[in-house]
DNA sequence: GCCGTTTTCGGCCCGACTGTTTTCAGTCG
């Protein structure tokens, strides 16, 4: 069993728990210990074998005694008796919007409603209205939940969220008595992928605001709406919801908007200890006092620690960090100087050399790799070797007319072949500059296989940086199974970097290895992989990614100097001439006009 | 069910909003 395998079943079980009634707490035990294993970096299997499982937040002696079970036996008897006490198909009803565990279990218990089907034929038969603390109102939203549910999109990609988030904002901020709009929630916090979109607000007049929200010509739907929070859905299915505060309130609004829940839970009870309560409008005292922040900084220096940045704030120890002093150096946009993953006409690209490079130095960048697709499957008009050996003299040619500006990386993008080895030959490896290799195919092998497969690639002297190392596709394509703690192992002894593909639909090495990654010291490229100059735009979902693995600057070979990454490069078979002039150059943040 | 420089037992974050209710339960974030 997986850790995410586990994760499900321990999540199920407190589902269960909950529609059966058990005591809050038990079950809140229960989705603590799913969350922990699902960002828990080592194989639990390792973890169980060293006798290590009491190292997983939130696993006592009872849960770690089903742990063993479902180890051992991949089942677990508590399941299977809790599964004959309550269906297990209840769960599903908790997918609809304004039915939790207590109605689940009220229409199960009272109206024999099993599963999502007999939950709509018993609305529709206006079977519900009837039972206790139900109405017709309950019983139409219970209607139109069912409905939203059909046409409810998958979380979003973070990539499609912050574009649409923007223009909301743009629109917010336009709105009379708007002193302030900003993102809050998982889109703050720079998730991989969305749910809905929150936002907030500074106005003294948040009535009006609210009124100008769920009118906005966009709205189908109001989901609720109050004097501090509104909630609207939009034809495509996406919600957002708005908290509005006077400004002097903005700091704990935005705090508390930002999340995460969990993150929020760990605060307050550190408020808590102090003997304060710190909720969305202020922090109030032992005798009902109350302080107000208009910002996060304020609040958090209340508590005793410096501000923490949003994308730690996934209660993954950034509040025993910050109350240490310890909170780490994280990765910035502007740290990043180089691009080393892009694409031309070439291959699949819908630029050419030069229009990249011309966008690469636009962009501040001092070094563009061009890493074209290889041959291989006939995939993406990969090169051939002979296409690859002309492509060099048209990198040179760019680089002519580029002058010293920028350093063009004449590079490849190389398919790691099903069994491991590389599309082109050693020698020819060996003329180019940089090399990426990545898995593109036959994703599905076993984990031994696959595991075995990209090690071997891992190995190659040739190989620079394991491109998109896991080959998933957000939200919905798994990544490879790979023995992760293989993988990572291979990459610190071979020294291999590994990529964090900006891509929002790949954002792949994941935050949970690339922090792993971190740790154990092994560099990581941040790469846009861009097939496009927009798409060169894409490295702050990147970058992002990497704050969330509590990256700075020092682990990401495109934020160091120049200097330093061809010092790396050479090392690893670099064949390119010095880069001349650039380094001397080679100040932060400078853009080239 | 977990957890502990205020606890090995008694806690476990806090408030907005809704609908069904005459004071509250449920859901949500």
């Amino acid at each position: 069993m997986t850790n995410q395998e586990l994760a499900d079943t321990f999540e199920r079980i407190a589902n269960l728990l909950d529609i059966k009634g058990e005591i809050v707490y038990k079950t809140l035990a229960y989705r603590r210990v799913a969350e922990n294993l699902r960002v828990f970096p080592e194989d639990i299997n390792t973890v169980f074998k060293e006798n290590r499982l009491a190292e997983v937040p939130g696993v006592g002696k009872a849960i770690s005694e089903k742990i063993t079970e479902l180890l051992e036996t991949g089942q677990l008897g508590f399941l299977e008796r809790l599964k004959e006490e309550v269906p297990l198909s209840l769960i599903d009803l908790l997918q609809v919007p304004d039915v939790g565990p207590r109605k689940a279990a009220l229409f199960w218990k009272q109206a024999g409603v099993t599963n999502l089907a007999e939950l709509d034929t018993a609305a529709r038969a206006g079977k519900l209205r009837a039972l206790p603390g139900m109405g017709e109102k309950s019983e139409a939203r219970i209607l139109s939940g069912l409905e939203a549910l059909g046409r409810r999109s998958k979380r979003m990609l973070l990539g499609t969220a912050w574009p649409i988030a923007r223009r909301w904002l743009d629109w917010l901020r336009q709105q009379p008595g708007v002193q302030r709009a900003e993102a809050a929630g998982s889109l703050r916090r720079w998730r991989s992928t969305i749910g809905d979109l929150d936002l907030v607000a500074a106005s003294d007049h948040p009535a009006e605001v609210m009124d100008a929200f769920i009118h906005h010509p966009e709205v189908m739907r109001v989901l609720g709406q109050g004097e501090n929070k509104s909630s609207i859905e939009l034809s495509s299915g996406l919600k957002l919801q708005l908290w509005v505060q006077p400004p002097q309130r903005f700091g704990t609004l935005w705090v508390y908007a930002t999340g995460s829940k969990d993150h929020n839970v760990r605060i307050r009870e550190l408020a808590q200890k102090k003997g304060l309560s710190l909720s969305e409008q202020a922090l109030v005292d032992g005798q009902g006092e109350e302080t107000l922040y208009d910002s996060e900084e304020k609040v958090y220096a209340a508590l005793g620690f410096p501000w923490i940045p949003p994308e730690l704030r996934e209660d993954r120890g950034e509040v025993q960090a910050a109350k240490a002093g310890q909170l780490p150096e994280l990765l910035e946009l502007s740290d990043i100087r180089a691009e080393l993953h892009a694409h031309s006409t070439w291959s699949d690209g819908v630029e050419t050399i030069e229009g990249m490079a011309q966008a690469a130095r636009g962009r501040g960048y001092k070094v563009l790799a061009i890493t074209d697709h290889s041959g291989g499957l006939g995939i993406a008009n990969g090169l051939s070797v002979e296409r690859l050996c002309q492509q060099k003299d048209a990198i040179q040619l760019a680089q002519e007319k580029m002058g010293d500006s920028i350093r063009l990386l004449n590079g490849t993008e190389v398919d790691i072949m099903a069994d491991g080895s590389i599309y082109y030959p050693d020698e020819v490896l060996a003329e180019l500059d940089i090399v990426i290799a990545s898995l593109h195919a036959s994703l599905r092998q076993p984990r031994q296989v696959i595991t075995a497969r990209l090690l071997k690639a891992i190995h190659n002297p040739h190989v620079d940086i394991i491109g998109h190392p896991s080959g998933r596709l957000l939200p919905d394509r798994e990544g490879a199974d790979l023995d992760w703690e293989a993988v990572l192992a291979g990459a610190k002894e071979s020294g291999v970097a590994l990529e964090i593909n900006a891509d929002p639909v790949r954002l792949d090495l994941d935050e949970v290895y690339a922090r792993r990654a971190a740790e154990m010291g092994i560099v990581m490229s941040i790469a846009t992989d861009a097939h496009s100059i927009e798409s060169l735009e894409h490295m702050e979902y990147g970058v992002a990614v990497a704050r969330r693995a509590w990256c700075g600057p020092g682990s990401v070979l495109n934020a160091w100097p120049a200097e330093k990454l061809v010092g790396w490069l050479k090392k690893r078979g670099y064949s390119g001439e010095d880069i001349r002039n650039l380094t001397t150059k080679d100040t932060k943040n400078t853009k080239i006009s």
